[in-house]
DNA sequence: TGCTCAATTGAGCGGTGTTCAAGTTACTTG
DNA sequence: CAAGTAACTTGAACACCGCTCAATTGAGCA
C-alpha cells in the first residue's frame, strides 16, 4: 500500500511534535515513513510546501469547535486563547505558524471571525480590522516568545495567567478606543 | 593587519542588510572579509553566537538616543516606535531579533525603560511588567509579520499609520486598566 | 497477460555549519 | 635585533541539508 499525501502530512506533524522544527528534516521524515527522501517529493513539491500544509492544519484547529455565544469581548478572548493554545499544542507551533509562505485559507477564516465579532458589536469595518490585527499581532508575538524561551522558565499556569491579564488590558483598549467613542 | 571581532560583526551586519538572514552564510561572510570560513571561528565560537551579537547591536540602536521628556504614554509610544523602526532598518531585523538564544543586555535595558515609564506614572511593579510585556509582544508580533509579508503589499507610510493606530488602542488599554483603576 | 502509470529508489549535486592540525603573521621580550 | 610566543589563518575534511531525476517497481485495469 503506497504512501498518500495525508500520510506524509501526518508523519510530518508527529515528527514535528517529537523533535521540533529544526530537526524536522526530509531524511528523518522519510526514515519515519519507511521510504527514501525522493519519494516525499512526489507528494509535495518542496519542504516549504509541506510546512505550509502543516501550518494550514494547525490553524484549522483554532476554529475546529464553534465559538460559544457571548458578547464581543468574550468572543475575542476565546479566539485569542484558542490561537495561543493551539500553537502551544505543537512543538515550535508559533514559529512555524509565523513562517508560512502561502496564507492559509484557515488563517483568513480566523481573522474574519475576529473582524465579525467586532462588526456585530457595531464597530466600523476599518476599525474592526485594526482591532483584529492588533489582537493577532499580540497573540503571535506573545506565544512566539513564550514558546521560544519563557516555557523553560515559568510553569504553564503562570503563563496562562499572564496571557489572560495582558489580553484583558488589550481588550479594554479596544473597548474604549473602538466601542465607546 | 588581522581581522578583529568587530570587523566580523560589521561585515555580518552589512551582509545581512544586503542579502537577508537566509543568505547570510559563513562562507559568504568569509568571502566578503577576504578570509576562509575557519577564520571566523577564531572570533566567534558559532554562527549562533555571531547572530546573537548582531541582535545585541540592533537592540542597542533602540536606546541609542535619549528618550524625550514627556508623559508616560508618549514615552511608551516613542519606545515602541523606535523598536519597530530599528528592526525595520535591517533586513529580516524582526526575525533576527526574535531568534536570539542569549538575552542581550540591551534588551533588558529596553524592557526596563518601558517598565520605568509606567512605574513613574504610579503603576505598581507587577502591572508595569505586564504592560511592558504586552507592548513588547505586540511590537514584535506586528513587525515580524510586517517585515515578512506586509512590506511587499503596503507602502511604508500606510504601515506606519496602521502601527500607530493599533499602538494607541493598546496604550488606551493600559491607561484604563493600569492607570485609572 | 499485458499495459499503464502512480509511486519509489539510488545515486548524486551543490550547499550548509563546524572542526582542527598545520601553517603563517604579528608582537613582546631578552 | 633575534627569538619566542601568542594571535590568527589556512586547507581539507566531516556530517548534514534540500532537492533532482533516470531508472525501476508494483498495483489495478483492459
Amino acid at each position: 500500500m503506497p504512501l498518500r499525501q495525508a500520510d506524509v502530512l501526518r508523519g510530518a506533524m508527529e515528527l514535528l511534535d517529537e523533535v521540533g522544527l529544526d530537526e524536522l528534516t526530509t531524511r528523518r521524515l522519510a526514515d519515519r515513513l519507511g521510504v527514501r527522501v525522493g519519494a516525499l517529493y512526489w507528494h509535495y513539491p518542496s519542504k516549504t510546501a509541506l510546512l505550509d500544509a502543516l501550518v494550514e492544519r494547525i490553524v484549522d484547529e483554532m476554529l475546529a469547535e464553534p465559538i460559544a455565544e457571548q458578547d464581543w469581548a468574550g468572543r475575542l478572548r476565546e479566539l485569542a486563547v484558542r490561537a495561543r493554545s493551539t500553537m502551544l499544542a505543537h512543538r515550535d507551533g508559533a514559529r512555524l505558524v509565523a513562517s508560512f509562505s502561502v496564507l492559509p485559507a484557515s488563517a483568513v477564516a480566523y481573522f474574519q471571525a475576529l473582524v465579525d465579532s467586532l462588526r456585530t458589536a457595531g464597530v466600523p469595518e476599518r476599525d474592526a480590522e485594526l482591532g483584529a490585527d492588533l489582537l493577532t499581532s499580540f497573540t503571535n508575538g506573545f506565544t512566539l516568545e513564550e514558546q521560544a524561551r519563557q516555557a523553560k522558565i515559568w510553569p504553564r499556569d503562570r503563563r496562562d495567567e499572564t496571557f489572560l491579564s495582558e489580553l484583558d488590558i488589550l481588550i479594554n483598549g479596544i473597548r474604549v478606543s473602538l466601542l465607546e467613542k
